[in-house]
DNA sequence: TGCTAATTTCATTTTTTTTTGAAAACTTTG
DNA sequence: CAAAGTTTTCAAAAAAAAATGAAATTAGCA
């Protein structure tokens, strides 16, 4: 089973604890699914989080066995949650990537990019819902209203428990 | 452009609004693909969710557009989350389905349902790379150790904090 | 500046998820 | 208990999402 370092000789602390790897990426797949992201974005993170040293993306590539195209899709979407950063190797052209590990400000980060945007739009959904309400006077009208003013409680709570969500956890 | 009641005559409360149902509608199809829901259980959802009356599976079927597979389906992974109720009616043999309205009961029952399974798993996940680190010596075996560490605290604040949301939700 | 390694992009392919629709399984009632 | 109405199930089709890989771009270095 060949399996050389690719570019660098720098393998050593990663060949032992495959297992701790293969668990760890086995866990962060999940995690991110759960998340809606995609596999190979669990995957490249769970590499990397266990990893000793940063690397470069052809050896997250060879590791974990996917395409270059899946390996940079991934990394820019870990780069743009702030879940990984890259670190300068001197005399090395590649970037090497490092897993960002405190996982309160990750995730005070996800809320802020992948959930409140979408708070936005719906806030302008109920707007809307109240205009297309307006003007009728049947005898239903209060109980429409009575719904929408629960969807602007639900908006309101969430936007304002989201963001708070993360100072919450005690890490 | 015809559009007859199928069974019942009953009808004329829903026949107007079709804006604030096609809002409605829109809405909790993205509320819920952001839980990782189908297209169709929210767009059940947002339908009962403006109805002013309970509705039958074929009235739902008719109105969305959907299939019988589809909505039955649907009606299945909603009713299972708490988030409808069938509602007896009397001389109609199908049964007539109404939207839960109490976000805070349907969210509590969410996260036990849907997100509470996977922390357990992630538990069990986490002691087996604790079991495959014992029995290293490694000068990196503190390294692993930490990681390990951060992951516990954090299925710790999870399983702790994500119970909790639901009673902070201050609708 | 020109050369080459590294990375990104994106049309295509593959995989996964969701929907469909028709058959099977119930259920009520005449 | 049969017939008609209702709901569920599930194999197949359709749609959506993700991965691939090769071409295009960018960036480092001589």
């Amino acid at each position: 089973m060949p399996h050389p370092s690719p570019t660098t000789g720098n393998q050593t602390a990663q060949e032992s604890n495959k297992d701790l790897e293969i668990e760890s990426i086995d866990f962060f797949v999940r995690m991110m699914s759960m998340l809606g992201m995609p596999r190979s974005v669990g995957e490249i993170y769970g590499l990397l989080y266990f990893s000793t040293t940063p690397l470069p993306m052809d050896q997250i590539v060879s590791r974990l066995g996917i395409s270059l195209g899946s390996a940079s899709q991934g990394l820019k979407t870990l780069r743009s949650l702030k879940a990984v950063r890259t670190s300068y190797v001197p005399g090395d052209r590649r970037d090497h990537y490092l897993a960002e590990t405190e996982f309160r400000r990750l995730f005070a980060n996800f809320i802020k990019e992948e959930i409140m945007p979408h708070m936005e739009s719906a806030k302008e959904r109920i707007q809307r819902m109240e205009d297309s309400l307006s003007g009728t006077d049947e005898p239903t009208a209060e109980f429409y209203q009575i719904r929408i003013e629960k969807l602007k409680k639900l908006t309101r709570a969430g936007g304002r428990l989201l963001p708070a969500l993360a100072g919450l956890l005690k890490f």
